[in-house]
DNA sequence: TTTAGGCGAGGAAGCGCTTCCTTGAGGAAG
DNA sequence: CTTCCTCAAGGAAGCGCTTCCTCGCCTAAA
């Protein structure tokens, strides 16, 4: 193990100088810091991240909170691909990204314990279904926190976060289901409590109502795929003459594709069908899902620079960004 | 922050004691090592990792790698159950899971310093496609490494690994596909180089070579559903009186089953299929699919435990582990 | 009663780094 | 020529913890 000290003797100067030279201080003569570098290089000089975390007071390390219940949920696709953005990210900094668990047992209080025990500089969550009460809870640590989809509004605290689209994307499926001419167009959303379903059901309706269409088909559902199925169900029932429909995720879209063939409705000749998330789910269906897809790569990096930044400035208010879907055309419309 | 020393003077005790106690060490008294305890407790005290880390010289973290082209592939889900295991086990001890990330531009000598410098006591990989680089280049490293998913052999180096009974479960889908009366069955397999491609092709062919069947129907493919439709079509046009096949992943299944609808054989009743993974899909296909699922999760975990011992005892030679998978029977037998 | 031994507890060093504070050298100003 | 200031560099303290070493006490053996 090479050490500072190691390097300072290689480079004929003190140890002092060394660590300003090697963090890049700008009071150290150009050629020792020169020789410092030369120093470090040779041996193979790395700083050991502990002692440098209980010098300077800092951690340069921060938590991916994964929650119990979370990750169970068969939206593992939506969560590898978010991580893979924020591990990308993460590489470009000296940060580290630990993973901690939110055990289901946990108290809160003794979560909120273990968080500060933990020792990082600040903390991300990832949303998913089953979620709600993680925003809740963290509010009240003085951690810095961003999560990934927007939490439902809970007045108390303002609470940094980096979503997609929602909105648009959901005027862009509804739009599509209307240029396809279809004109009965009914919506299967998730859970009506969580930030995603309002937000995308605000779209929907916004997009139908400028056009002058009903927008009020709607069955509340669970982002499954059972669910998807059960609600397809519901609504096929209510409105028989449902020309259209837009499924909040591609899980639940699979549920309705099946309902729709066993009630020998044809997707896309009978009836169109727009989902979300564009998983692989919605290439390996039959027909191919046309899918609102969210940039999940991208949010997962937003979010670790936006931490940065709140790390960095933390009284400086909430971060707020939305980053925008698009539209995959395949053959379900 | 509160530190030992708020602990011991709470607790009157001096530091080394108040350590002691905290840290279960047996040379102190019951009755002040409870007095200790009830401070900290009462103080809400948590030793501080950076320098626990910097006093002992140990790291209490692992990390796990996540190659850039490994992830970027569609087996995610694969990945988060694995991780999610992961997590899980590492939350039961005291130590931290940093993800580190390998560039696909990153040079070998620089990735090794790098994982030297991150100062973690392990690393975990779990090895899916394209990966195959990464165990070689491991294996040069002193720092115990377990993979999850067993490394083709290289002679070179005694590796770790955790597995799943690959063998056991493609004898299990062979069978599955004899019991349903096939007799004519070929298999689509990923690319032979990969260790979990020879593992399953051998407990299929030992499978059907115990029951005198041809063994020898088999298409190389590359784990994803184009690959597999194109795979499924080879196989159609070489033995047009195919009556089962075995699938080594649920993603080139569904390109499969598209291959075989195309060409209007019906699944099961034309011809009986079996995939491996027992992913989401398995379950959105029509028909949904017999599979054989791996424990993912137990894995993960697996990999952990293994890992720590690996950490303990770094002489002990390698742990070679592998764990049991099951068949799920569903509608395309 | 003396001595050896064991045990619980504390002092102090030290892990590898950052940074405050001090010092010395050189140049500008008086 | 003296004084003041600036700048580069080093000494040393200290981050919070573990652990080696030492010490005093009590019990057991002689």
């Amino acid at each position: 193990m090479v050490t500072l000290d190691d390097v300072a003797r290689e480079a004929g100067v003190s140890r002092t100088t060394a660590s300003r030279a090697i963090n890049g201080k700008l009071t150290v003569h150009p050629e020792r810091s020169a020789a410092v570098q030369r120093a470090a290089e040779k041996l193979g000089f790395r700083p050991n991240p502990a002692a440098r975390s209980l010098a300077r007071g800092r951690h340069d390390s921060v938590a991916l909170i994964v929650s119990e219940t979370n990750i169970e949920g068969m939206t593992n696709s939506f969560f590898a691909m978010a991580l893979h953005g924020a591990i990308r990210e993460i590489a470009k900094t000296d940060q580290q990204l630990v993973m901690l668990l939110r055990a289901n047992d946990e108290s809160d209080e003794k979560f909120l314990r273990f968080l500060e025990a933990s020792h990082v500089d600040g903390a991300m969550v990832i949303l998913e279904a089953h979620n709600t009460e993680l925003p809740r809870l963290l509010a009240q640590s003085d951690l810095p926190v961003v999560f990934l989809g927007r939490p439902t509004e809970s007045a108390e605290a303002p609470l940094s976060y980096i979503d997609s689209d929602n909105v648009g994307g959901s005027v862009l499926a509804a739009e599509a289901l209307i240029a396809a001419g279809r004109r009965r167009i009914g919506v299967i959303t998730g859970p009506h409590g969580m930030g995603v379903s309002q937000d995308r059901l605000r779209g929907f309706q916004q997009a139908l109502d400028a056009h002058g269409l009903d927008s009020s088909l709607v069955a509340e559902s669970d982002f499954q795929t059972a669910g998807g199925a059960e609600a397809m169900a519901r609504l096929l029932d209510q409105y028989p003459d449902l020309d259209g429909v837009f499924v909040m995720s591609d899980l639940m879209a699979a549920g309705a594709v099946g309902t729709l063939k066993a009630r020998g409705r044809r997707v896309p000749e009978d009836i169109s069908l727009v989902s979300f998330d564009d998983t692989v789910i919605a290439t390996t269906l039959e027909p191919r899902l046309t899918t609102v897809r969210q940039p999940l790569d991208e949010l997962g990096a937003r979010m670790v620079t936006a931490l940065a930044e709140l790390i960095a400035a933390p009284t400086a208010g909430p971060i707020r960004d939305t980053l925008p879907t698009s539209l995959v055309r395949r053959d379900s419309v």
